[in-house]
DNA sequence: TCTTTCACTGCACACATTGTTCAACCGACA
DNA sequence: TGTCGGTTGAACAATGTGTGCAGTGAAAGA
């Protein structure tokens, strides 16, 4: 489940040069090509690479405003509301979290008029009763995993 | 800038089997490979494709725990606070929102009271006023993509 | 209407990579 | 000492890649 060295220094490069082959990565590694591969299966059925999804951004296609919104959800509505938002696809992540009945989802928009038609459609639904939204102006860190990669590698 | 049809079949194709190659996908997409190509290529110039980077699970990890800390930044500390926060790996994302000097982060860590060390270092820092923290419990809708890329792909 | 432009097609070629299997080696461990 | 898991280096056929090119068709502009 932990990873080692090794590891790391695979999911760094493979991070960093995603369309790599195997072989130019055992290569670079300085290792075996079946080590690397044999790691490389080792990693997905452990789930610690989940997969290799092409990253897309929203704003390259045509939604550039992202808000989060806190959800207040009436007891017991829980399920109905995750299953509303599901169908939402401006709903791009939806979490549960402490606090009675808040759930956080982060949305994504066409404009800043366009994300109130959004927000109208997320809270159009029954089960919540009130919303907050906060609108997101920059991204100083967007979504990475590099840095917690390494510090899981260096404790092995 | 925007995407047709095809262009929406590519990254859904792409989404269900990233290791997937070029030929086969020309195979299955029942156009050329030289197409497939020439798409693959302006898709990734546009920013759109922002890259093929392995999706690591924090859990799988050793990160299980999820939370979302919002953040009351004093005036003016704003890119101090920025680089703070970039130094710490638990934080996997940082946004600045509207509402006067809010920003909201992504956090993850080994347990709930490890969740306490990772807090004291984001907080311990002079720009930050106030922290507030949502710890995640369910995540019923993962971050995804695929429902707004069918969306903008289904009006050209 | 004519012409230019552009994306797509189908094909070709040399080359590199992949999937797979094998025997051998090594350190850890009982 | 013997076993085990992980690593190595090698080999093979099969497949995919990068690249270029000529032909086609449809849309856009003169």
């Amino acid at each position: 489940m932990a990873i080692d060295h090794l590891d790391g220094r695979l999911l760094v490069l493979l991070a960093k040069e995603p369309r790599i082959g195997v072989l130019e990565m055992s290569r670079r590694l300085g290792v075996a090509r079946g080590t690397v591969q044999a790691r490389l299966d080792r990693l997905q059925s452990n789930g610690v690479i989940r997969g290799f999804g092409p990253q897309v951004d929203p704003a390259a296609l045509g939604y550039p405003v992202t808000a989060f919104a806190t959800l207040q959800i009436r007891q017991g509505q829980g399920p109905d509301v995750r299953a509303h938002l599901a169908t939402v696809p401006e709903v791009l992540e939806l979490h549960t979290t402490t606090g009675g009945g808040d759930m956080l989802c982060r949305l994504v928009a066409r404009s800043n008029a366009d994300l109130q038609r959004v927000i109208d459609r997320v809270v159009g639904f029954d089960g919540i009763v009130r919303a907050s939204t906060a609108i997101v102006m920059e991204n100083p860190v967007p979504l990475r995993i590099i840095p917690l990669v390494e510090q899981a590698a260096a404790e092995h």
